[in-house]
RNA sequence: GCCAGAUUAGCUCAGUCGGUAGAGCGGCUGUUUCGUAAUCAGCAGGUCGCGGGUUCGAGUCCCGUGUCUGGCUCCA
């Protein structure tokens, strides 16, 4: 047979030369295709473009434009970035080097020499300069043996490390211009279509990620085909640091650190608490209309509490330790959490099945010792507020109570100007029933009750199977903000292992004892976390309903000042908050000072406006919207809400 | 916790070869009473993160340590 049948994403089999390449193919399609063509997927797996094919297969060919293309991009810069590492740096050793979201790394050992952000313009100049040799990714099947005297040779434990785990038969080499790799592939045709490249930052990797292990130095670059695609990507990353939550937490006085208070404790001002309790007041009149009952419980709990959940075996020694008394033997613990004190809640008198499902909703404040290279402004903290609630059900309301949370999420996340919203599935490894605890009835009645209520409330998801904990499966909350990236929230989780832990019993119609399941929920996570993905979304400018000071008004002289004061009791009877800038500074002074606060309306006030009893208004952002009747303000305002 | 970098006035930053500290903004006082993004002037702010060391002399060099930043590992 000297030819053989390719079949196209579009269902069209064409016919080719036995051998053909997937370059070659594009050729036959478009010349303008060809030049774009990164590499291709042969029989759903990605291959270089300029492997020959052997048989009938079905091809994607990809480019600059689909996810596959660009992972392949990428890489094939991370080796690029080797050669370049290699001519400046002699002898340095390679770790791995993969394609990420956002461009590529590779994880070097320099020796004696400690690399410097001052060395990453040399080594992109080189990049560069090797790239414009256009040298083609050749791609090289080698024997084990081969391979481990070429980098005994070398001289690269790292690689021969990885050797180590590969079977003889499968390895390849790829080799552009003066560097060889050990290298699964795929790679692009040649060097050339890299025209820009950015190294991003150094930092220091693990090998294979075992802290125990040496630290390389992990060098973060990203390549684009075009300069103009570098320069919006850099501009990207300038509005990601403009909208970063700690500068305009910092700049808003919403919240801010002490070192004697002590780090990663969020000490939160005044303009910052109203905003976090309106946002919680909104939550909990949402969560009293679906059934949730309000508590609160103390800060800390005795050692017991833990030693009966089993959060004290498994996470005990790397907490906060125990809070020791004057007297001897009394031990309490900082609360990490809030559901072995919602268990003693539903355990504290006999329940009935007549008040499942039981929602013990709290804003709980818990503390947890996250390792102090973890703390990262209000979104990785020590001490903060989940929007806790504990869900105590059959296994038969398991489904209506995550069609309930999800509903509550969904409509909260979109009146906070979220519109891309998913979630996360999260399953059993159906290979080892044995690392979870329950009936195997149980968990397959809750997982196929996560997944029809997503289905119902047309949510998109992702499926991750062994990703559960072992006392249940569980979903993520994943939103995009308004840059495009992906953070995630809060979990609704099934758990059947704290009620058997705490001996929760419910008497059902039947007259016997059973054992409830719990749910445990967070859409949110934590206030501190929410409000920072908030900040970083919103820049700053929060929903008109949420933020801290609706308007401003700015009187041209002090001689108006009475006349502001009427205006603001005014707008306050009609729950309209604000202040009133009486410093003697000009009105353009006022202006930019209130814009630069984000402050969504301001009310410029001169005679003219006193005489008529009128407001001139200005739009945060926006600019001026011209002179109206407080009235007319007050209906355009209310329809903005 | 680990690797790398940073740490100077409230903030953003400058500070040369080691010779005793500087700007802008902000603050205060005065001035300006103004029409849609900074009125003008003067003044006050610093144990150069902290602790040691080298030196005649340290913001600057060395050691230790705190905090922050970027990653790694971790995240009930």
């Amino acid at each position: 047979m000297n030819t053989i049948n390719i079949t196209l994403p579009d269902g069209s089999v064409r016919q080719y030369p036995h051998g053909v390449t997937s370059m070659q193919i594009a050729q036959s399609i478009s010349e303008g295709l060809a030049r774009n063509v990164l590499s291709a997927t042969v029989n759903g797996e990605v291959w270089d473009a300029t492997r020959p094919i052997n048989g009938d297969a079905s091809l994607k060919l990809h480019t600059w434009n689909d996810k596959e293309g660009k992972a392949t991009y990428w890489h094939s810069s991370a080796h690029l970035m080797a050669e370049a590492l290699e001519a400046l740096f002699p002898g340095v050793k390679f770790g791995i080097g993969p394609a990420i979201d956002n461009g590529y790394y590779y994880d070097v050992d320099t020796g004696d020499t400690t690399l410097t952000p001052a060395d990453l313009p040399r080594i992109e100049e080189k990049m560069m300069e090797l790239a414009k040799n256009k040298n083609s990714y050749i791609r090289r099947e080698v024997s084990k043996a081969d391979a481990i005297a070429y980098f005994t040779d070398k001289g690269d434990e790292y690689k021969l490390e990885l050797l180590e785990g590969l079977e003889d038969g499968q390895i390849t080499f790829y080799t552009q211009g003066n560097f060889t790799d050990l290298c699964r592939g795929p790679h692009i045709p040649d060097t050339s279509s890299i025209k820009a490249v950015k190294l991003m930052n150094l930092a220091g990797a693990y090998w294979r990620g075992d802290e125990k292990r040496k630290q390389m130095t992990r060098i973060y670059g990203i390549t684009f085909p075009k300069s103009k695609e570098l320069t919006d990507y850099l501009e990207l990353l300038e509005e990601a640091k403009k909208r970063d939550h700690r500068k305009l937490g910092a700049e808003l006085e919403l919240f801010m650190f002490s070192d004697k208070v002590g780090q990663g404790l969020p000490i939160w001002l005044p303009k910052g608490t109203q905003l976090r309790e309106r946002l919680q007041n909104f939550l909990r009149a949402e969560q009293e209309k679906l059934g949730y009952q309000m508590v609160v419980t103390p800060h800390i709990g005795s050692k017991t509490l833990y030693v009966t959940s089993g959060h004290y075996a498994k996470y005990g020694a790397d907490s906060f330790q125990p809070i020791h008394t004057p007297k001897e033997g009394e031990e309490f613990l900082l609360k990490p959490m809030n559901c072995p004190h919602h268990c003693e809640i539903f355990g504290h008198r006999p329940r009935s099945y007549k008040e499942l499902p039981l929602r013990i909703g709290e804003f709980g404040t818990v503390y947890r010792y996250e390792q102090s290279g973890e703390l990262h402004g209000l979104s990785r903290v020590r001490g903060f507020t989940q929007d806790d609630a504990h869900i105590f059900c059959t296994v038969e309301q398991v489904k209506g109570e995550f069609l309930n949370v999800l509903e509550l999420t969904q409509m909260v996340i979109r009146k906070m100007g979220f519109d891309n919203f998913t979630a996360q599935i999260s399953l059993r490894d159906p290979g080892k029933p044995e690392k979870y605890i329950g009936s195997e009835e149980n968990w397959n009645a809750a997982e196929a009750a996560i997944i029809e209520a997503t289905k119902e409330v047309d949510m998109e998801t992702t499926t991750v199977l062994g990703e559960a904990a072992f006392y249940g499966p569980k979903l993520d909350f994943m939103i995009k903000d308004a840059l495009g990236r992906s953070w995630q929230l809060g979990t609704i989780q099934v758990d059947y292992n704290l009620p058997e832990r705490f001996g929760l019993e419910y008497i059902g119609s039947d007259n016997q004892a059973h054992r409830p399941v719990m749910i445990h929920r967070a859409p949110f996570g934590s206030m501190e976390r929410f409000i920072s993905i908030l900040i970083e979304h919103t820049a700053g400018k929060f929903p008109l309903w949420l933020t801290p000071d609706q308007f401003a008004l700015l009187p041209i002289s002090d001689r108006l000042v009475p006349y502001c004061e009427s205006v603001k009791a005014e707008l306050a009877r009609h729950d309209i908050r604000g202040f009133i800038d009486e410093r003697a500074e000009s009105i353009g002074r006022k202006i930019r000072d209130t814009e630069l606060k984000r402050v969504p309306y301001m009310l410029i006030i001169g005679d003219k406006e006193a005489e008529n009893g009128q407001i001139s208004v200005r739009r945060q952002g926006q600019g001026d919207l011209g002179t109206m009747d407080i009235s007319d303000f007050i209906t355009r305002f209310t329809a903005e809400l």
